[in-house]
DNA sequence: CCTACCGATCGGTAGG
DNA sequence: CCTACCGATCGGTAGG
């Protein structure tokens, strides 16, 4: 009964973890992972800010639980649903598609949430950054991966290596993604993904 | 002599103003626009919190006043030296080379100032990020009269309207500052450097 | 998980 | 331009 009383009251500190998460995913979601407050998540879900703090530990601790539930929700939304597409430039192109339709959606109303906490905390350092630079790296090798892909079974037309590919992809994602949020102009979207269609044609 | 003591007040407080100025720009360069405080920029310079305060008349001022320095800066450094090249695609390479060289010299930490705030106030709403979009704005748009220029007499070979061209390479040019600043990496600067090079030339 | 508190800091103001 | 102050808020802690 110690254990089985243990095991609840974990499973119950979990839970309530998971829910204060999700709002406190929300309130980032639109004032950015620095502006969000202990004191202010804390009354939007209703309990002390104490409370909150117990859960995580510190404010750092908090960030990056934010940080590992966006990168779960991007794995949901936009690398999973890829994995349909034949690898290389198939998949590469529903990527790209997939990330594009993920900011037209503007679940983040700051856009991609890893692009503009990449800006945020692209000149300091510490643990924040490094889990979005590592993240970041993954996204771009994922890309990379296809591009080698479909260069080395010459499906599309490229004069480079698959890196350079990888690379121009992403960073006009993630330019698209920033100018698009700042004009918040779906045209920008589109005509990226013109671009990119008419880029990974043959 | 009312006229004159007038006059040479006004034009100490200036004085003083750009002074404060070039203070509040370098510790915005490391910390952000919005993590910039009045009482650090103050304790920074050695004057009083409310002698910085009535220089400016608030901190959204202050901010203001930060974003038209960075400006002043980026027409200094990348748009002007660019005018010495011939309008066309040669102008559109100089524009670019000169925007990397910049972003490579950190003369922000963060960056490209305007990318970063950017992504900072892109979700929001208010004069901050009406300034940063008409600067966006501004860039873009003398990306496309040159990309406009290119097309119009044959310079280089490219399927789209010019503001398409203009946008990849803006877009490539943001994404690639964020790129390079989150992994330190100057192998992405340069990677961008010979991809936007070679769809530059004829 | 709570109440009650800590010292530090914020933007801004009063009054000179 | 200063001193001296305002109320609000911050992340974090003590003690239960």
């Amino acid at each position: 009964m110690g254990a089985d009383s243990a095991k609840r009251m974990r499973s119950d500190g979990e839970r309530s973890r998971e829910r204060i998460l999700e709002t406190a995913a929300s309130l980032a979601a639109v004032d950015g992972l620095y502006r969000l407050s202990l004191a202010r998540l804390a009354r939007a879900t209703g309990m002390s800010k104490s409370g909150v703090f117990g859960l995580f530990g510190s404010k750092e601790e908090l960030q990056l639980a934010i940080i590992d539930r966006a990168r779960s929700e991007f794995m949901n939304e936009v690398v999973e649903p890829s994995l349909i597409a034949r690898a290389g430039v198939e998949r590469l192109g529903a990527l790209c598609e997939r990330f594009l339709d993920y900011v037209e959606r503007r679940e983040w109303p700051s856009g991609c949430f890893f692009a503009s906490v990449a800006a945020e905390v692209g000149g300091r350092t510490g643990a924040i950054r490094d889990r979005i630079a590592d993240d970041q790296k993954q996204w771009v090798w994922l890309l990379t991966e296809n591009a080698r892909h479909a260069l080395a079974n010459r499906e599309l037309e490229f004069d480079g290596e698959p890196e350079l590919l990888a690379l121009e992809l992403s960073t006009m994602l993630t330019g698209a993604d920033i100018a698009y949020l700042l004009h918040g102009d779906l045209g920008i979207l589109n005509l990226i993904r013109m671009s990119i269609r008419s880029r990974l044609m043959v």
